[in-house]
DNA sequence: TTGATATACAAATAGATATTTATACATTGG
DNA sequence: CCAATGTATAAATATCTATTTGTATATCAA
């Protein structure tokens, strides 16, 4: 396995970091049942506008998902390729610590 | 699979942000090739003694890393169950995103 | 084209985190 | 017990991030 370099260290803590966020997990959650728009994703959540648009750019800057427009909507959705499922990024963590 | 609960994602997140810098990712690296001293991660790393130290700190909270004392020495290990390789991790993110 | 709707973006602020410096604690050797 | 060594913790500060509020942009419907 190659070596990481810095940049290779920096993109993954992007991505990590995009992950540590306990809303953006919760979006997250949701987008892995299916597409949503903003405005969706607002009415599940219960969050405002520009808190969830926010994360969303968040995690689209990570590469965690992708978006379509149709319409006026935009269709957010998970970036299958860099996260077949949170599950299995999750299961990689599982196990509490002991002490 | 069953629904997250909040303190599900609590600790999800609290992982990933510990995952989620740099610092702290050199540090795995170095672990994963075995159990180092505070005092040997500070030669490899050339990072100050207290920063290394918080850093691993921050780790063993997250469950990432587990310690061990010999003497004046504490030896620094990953936590197997929970991080079997960082670079398992990382695959299940690697590709980067088009857009 | 105009008003309404959906979303993004900017600015402000509060809260969290990384880093540094200084100090405390624990263990060993003498 | 005392000095030295290895590590943790506290305090201070600077930087980053989450959230809120306000505004801009894009698309549609009429």
């Amino acid at each position: 396995m190659a070596i990481p370099t810095n940049r290779d260290r920096a993109v993954a803590a992007t991505r990590f970091r995009a992950l540590g966020d306990e809303t953006r997990l919760r979006l997250l959650e949701i987008l892995i049942d299916g597409e949503f728009s903003v405005g969706e994703l607002m009415e599940t959540t219960g969050l405002g506008q520009s808190l969830v648009s926010h994360h969303l750019g968040a995690l689209r800057l990570a590469g965690l998902v992708t978006t379509r427009r149709v319409g006026r909507w935009i269709y957010y959705s998970t970036y299958q390729p860099s996260l077949a499922s949170l599950e299995h990024v999750l299961s990689a963590l599982e196990p509490l610590p002991p002490d």
